[in-house]
DNA sequence: ACGGGTATGTGAAATTTTTAACACAGGAGG
DNA sequence: CCTCCTGTGTTAAAAATTTCACATACCCGT
């Protein structure tokens, strides 16, 4: 691909959503889209739509605009959603559950291989197909088979215990709803995190402040 | 309060982060904190750290750093925690249900007043101490109680008509999961977006460029 | 009481990010 | 085949954000 070292984390932000807007618009049947347009829709300014896109490659046509289908792809092969990375839930809870039945991962890049909880009473259940394994045989399991990411669907108090058992079997990719700062005590790890009260206190400032 | 104008989303974005630490550190018995100290617990400078706080007012003294405690309420105080504003929870799936027993809502400015869904099986069910109700009865709940805001923990498709419900019924607050453009389309509301797959897509940005 | 050491508050510089401006490529129409 | 028109790619300006640097306030030990 081009080369990929000076991308600012601003703009890789933003491209989950361009990817998401030209999905719709590929549904809705719409073949071309210009960039004013596509600012429209995304609420920012041609000018930025032009500029993000223009850091991956030159996509568009002059006086034509941009091939929905086409840019989608190429938006979609920058993030590699091809790869199909193979990940373990952790966490058979609510959370755990919503996030494996909510999302189709098929179309984001990852599959659901294997889930894991340490509670008696959810283990043996099933979760999209797969049975709910006890948390016990996890480090056998990640020995046995490929595993590229773990999905952290666990209590607060219980992710610095789940993470170091993790990491030394290898994991290094994290999707993280705790709050534990991964990344901060392991060497060369990813981390993504999901902060539920972070955006909750974010609403909490805007309400008060229009008061 | 101090002039709130010109505070810019970047800042507001870091408080919660702030807020959590200090919260941490107190726990710990911690009294006083340099900028330099928690720079290095947040992962930034110490410079970002002075900067933003001075934001909002002078909460440090010279030569001996900022007392926790008295830091943590005034951030606090300045996202608002002390409203305790009446939420209700659209949607009792395992989502919804992940976030009404996963967050401590009444350390956050919030209590769940009341739970709704379509799903027959759900209703009367309990969460938290609540009953889930019929979301028929949604408008006439709304007239007689008092609500600030709305929990939405429901399908994407459902967004649409749920949304055009509650706005009309006089909500304008939104703790939003699903990816409906809400302020695109309606005047005068406030959403705090928790974009799941956009997260994952990230990660998977992440995954591929390390490879 | 006084001097040294520490860490804030702050204004200015550096950097990053966004917006504006425009030359020009490519298609459509005559 | 030529001209007009649309909308990209790109360079430059503007705005926002982060970092630097330092004067100054305050505590502590002597």
């Amino acid at each position: 691909m081009q080369d990929e070292k000076n991308i600012s984390v601003r703009v890789i932000k933003r491209l989950p959503k361009y990817y998401r807007i030209l999905s719709s618009l590929q549904s809705d049947g719409i073949k071309k889209i210009s960039s004013t347009e596509l600012s429209r829709i995304f609420g920012s300014t041609a000018s930025q739509v032009r500029q993000d896109l223009n850091c991956f490659g030159e996509f568009g046509h002059q006086g034509l605009g941009y091939d929905v289908s086409h840019l989608k792809d190429e938006i979609g092969s920058i993030l590699g959603i091809q790869n199909h990375y193979k990940a373990i839930l952790i966490g058979a809870g609510n959370l755990g559950r919503a996030v494996a039945t909510r999302l189709n991962f098929d179309m984001l890049g990852f599959t659901i291989n294997a889930v894991f909880d340490t509670d008696e009473r959810i283990i043996g259940s099933m979760i999209r197909g797969l049975t709910v394994q006890d948390d016990n045989d996890l480090e056998e399991y990640i020995l046995n088979n490929e595993v590229d990411v773990a999905f952290l669907c666990i209590p607060e108090h219980s992710a610095p215990t789940a993470v170091d058992r993790l990491y030394h079997a290898g994991i290094r990719n994290f999707w993280n709803f705790t709050y534990y700062d991964i990344d901060k005590i392991y060497e060369n790890t990813i981390v993504e995190h999901i902060h539920l009260t972070d955006s909750l206190m974010t609403l909490c400032y805007n309400m008060s402040k229009k008061n």
